[in-house]
RNA sequence: CGGGGUGUGGCUCAGCCCGGUUAGAGCGCCUGCCUUGGGCGCAGGAGGCCGGAAGUUCGAAUCUUCUCACCCCGACCA
């Protein structure tokens, strides 16, 4: 592609509304534009880019045995009602003018097609996978392309027999992600997930750090242990029981409401009270025990009350049920509250926790004896420095990037959309599945986000939109114009991708700017001042390392340079 | 959905408090000259309902109210 002819709007300047390097370089590179919120056009520099990250990731499912097929991104809406996912929050888009949905994931269209044509044992497995558009109801999209409204997904599914089988397709997905962004020059690492609103009962998740990420992740630097913040356990030892337990008392503690300051006031260690938390449960009162000043996890709380509505209870509605304000909410005889705690908790006596009456707390609970706690969950969000659950070395906490997910779903979907086989006994059985995500524009902004500098992006050749960009440095010399032509029509006959910069009236330091944002491995510089000795200069992009090869090598050493 | 911010030429912004000629700058764009190894130089030029609506006023980019859009923080995030 010539430059004077090409689509290719590069910014000098930084668009206002961009943040973060990925963003802007995306921008100032003319790869995208934004059309409103969270939804962007892709030029033809940036789709170059997505397609080739789109042609690795087929490359990679097609190896594990994956079939490529194209859903629709326009769904009945009766299909969500019936898998009870049309009313999730933020979830779906739904056009004004017909009872249709755009879809957000397609476990219902993949489920609705299986329920019609898995009908044996003999038809298993499968795996199925697309690349398509999505859309979801984003609240806030921000970061540019990281979190938007729509956005270009690889999404596949794996229908198997059986825990086992699924288990393999798992796997095998796992292993084509690690190629996949290998591939793509990304350094990720995998965590263990939540499945969240998908459902299910195991997920890992594809990460880049970045302090623009959205999501917390525990790092083991010892063991190597990683998980979502969301999931993540440390090796905290629990508090000790006291000898004795001793007949619970109540205690005067005037104005005094929070853990710190009962700590203070009592001249206790933190971890002999029981902080009380209140919440909703489906409408129910549910009271929550933490050890002291442990934070809830409110991932970890809905996963152990298997979903539904969880929401904080008002400070009114408190008051009018337990004739206590917040801080002095305990589990002795409240009525009509179904009590959980935290995994700390258990077994623990001598604790100190709310009287249910205003500036009391009471003292030596034991809550065996004392409390009716229906079950003890981890619920508590680890901190940072705390042991690893697995090796006790010192735990890492940072922000990530979510560049894939996969998912062991289960029966979740063959259940609620009735998606089973028969087996070799003539039972109907359920289909066991699996659903695995990429987010391919990530891919892109990950990758950027990782490999550029202060003059704009950095590529490497497997998602380079073009291989070489060659410079010609000034088109009014007839030299400099006419080798370049012929060095394009050389390198091009190669097969290989080649930018030609080769307008006119163009400085050559702006044409050098211009090269060094756009990031193609390597540069081609054709100028006078080389030519005069019969050279030309080639630029490595990644590190600045300048070659004079002679003229008539050229493209020898360029086709090999790429072959490296 | 709560809090904050910003909307002025294609881009980045000034002007707004304190209302008053014809609304500015830099970049980009067009024409010509010049220059040709790091976003040159000179000269000329085009391009604006100052996000939208309603008000206050003799007069509104500027003040008031409403509204829309976008951005940021939080909540949310399969």
């Amino acid at each position: 592609m010539k430059i004077s002819k090409a689509f290719i709007p590069t910014l000098k300047e930084v668009p206002a509304d961009a943040n973060i390097p990925s963003h802007q370089l995306m921008m100032r590179a003319g790869m995208m534009r934004q059309l409103t919120a969270g939804v962007y056009s892709y030029l033809p520099l940036g789709l170059r880019v997505i397609t080739n990250a789109m042609n690795i990731v087929r490359e990679e499912m097609n190896a594990i045995g994956g079939q490529e097929l194209l859903l629709p991104a326009l769904n009945p809406e009766s299909l969500w009602i019936q898998s009870g996912r049309r009313n999730i929050p933020n979830f779906i888009l739904s056009i004004k003018e017909r009872d249709l949905v755009l879809a957000p994931t397609h476990e219902e269209v993949i489920g609705y097609i299986a329920s019609m044509h898995i009908q044996s044992y003999k038809d298993l497995p499968q795996t199925w996978y697309q690349i398509q558009t999505k859309f979801r109801n984003e609240p806030r999209p921000r970061s540019g392309v990281l979190r938007g409204r729509q956005f270009i997904m690889k999404d596949a599914y794996s229908l198997d027999r059986s825990w086992e089988d699924l288990d393999k397709s798992y796997d095998a997905h796992a292993e084509a992600y690690k190629k996949i962004f290998t591939r793509c020059g990304i350094k990720y690492f995998i965590v263990g997930a939540s499945s969240g609103a998908m459902g299910g009962t195991g997920s890992q998740e594809f990460m880049i750090e970045s302090e623009f990420g959205e999501d917390t992740t525990a790092l083991c630097p010892k063991c190597g242990y990683a998980a979502n913040l969301e999931v993540a356990t440390s090796n905290l030892p629990k508090a000790k029981r006291v000898e004795k337990s001793e007949p619970t008392k109540e205690i005067h503690t005037p104005n005094v409401k929070t853990i710190d300051q009962l700590v203070d006031f009592l001249k206790t260690d933190q971890s002999r009270f029981a902080k009380s938390l209140v919440y909703r449960h489906n409408g129910k009162p549910l009271l929550i025990l933490m050890m002291g000043n442990d934070q809830l996890n409110e991932s970890k709380l809905t996963a152990a009350l298997g979903g539904g509505d969880i929401a904080p209870m008002g400070a009114e509605e408190l008051l009018s049920l337990t004739g206590a304000d917040g801080g002095s909410i305990g589990p002795v005889n409240l009525r009509g509250f179904r009590i959980i705690a935290d995994k700390r908790l258990e077994g623990m006596n001598g604790l100190i926790s709310g009287a249910n009456k205003n500036d009391y707390h009471i003292a030596n609970i034991d809550l065996a004896r004392d409390a009716k706690v229906e079950e003890y969950y981890d619920l508590r969000s680890i901190e940072v420095g705390e042991p690893c659950p697995k090796c006790s070395g010192a735990l890492k906490i940072s922000n990530a990037i979510e560049l894939g997910h996969i998912f062991k779903l289960g029966t979740k979907y063959s259940d609620t959309l009735n998606i089973t086989y028969l087996d070799e006994s003539g039972k109907a059985q359920p289909v066991i599945m699996g659903s695995y995500g990429i987010g391919m524009e990530r891919i892109v902004a990950c990758y950027i986000e990782q490999n550029h500098d202060k003059d704009g992006i950095i590529w490497n050749k497997a998602l380079a939109p073009y291989q070489i960009h060659l410079i010609a440095v000034n088109m009014n010399s007839k030299d400099v114009a006419e080798v370049s032509e012929k060095m394009y029509g050389e390198l091009t006959k190669a097969g290989i991708d080649v930018l030609l910069d080769d307008r006119t009236n163009i400085t050559p330091g702006f044409k050098f700017k211009d090269a060094d944002l756009l990031g193609m491995p390597f540069q081609v510089i054709v100028g006078d001042k080389g030519l005069k000795n019969g050279q030309i200069e080639i630029k490595r992009r990644k590190t600045g390392e300048r070659i004079m090869v002679k003229l008539e090598d050229a493209s020898a050493e360029i086709i090999k340079l790429l072959a490296e």
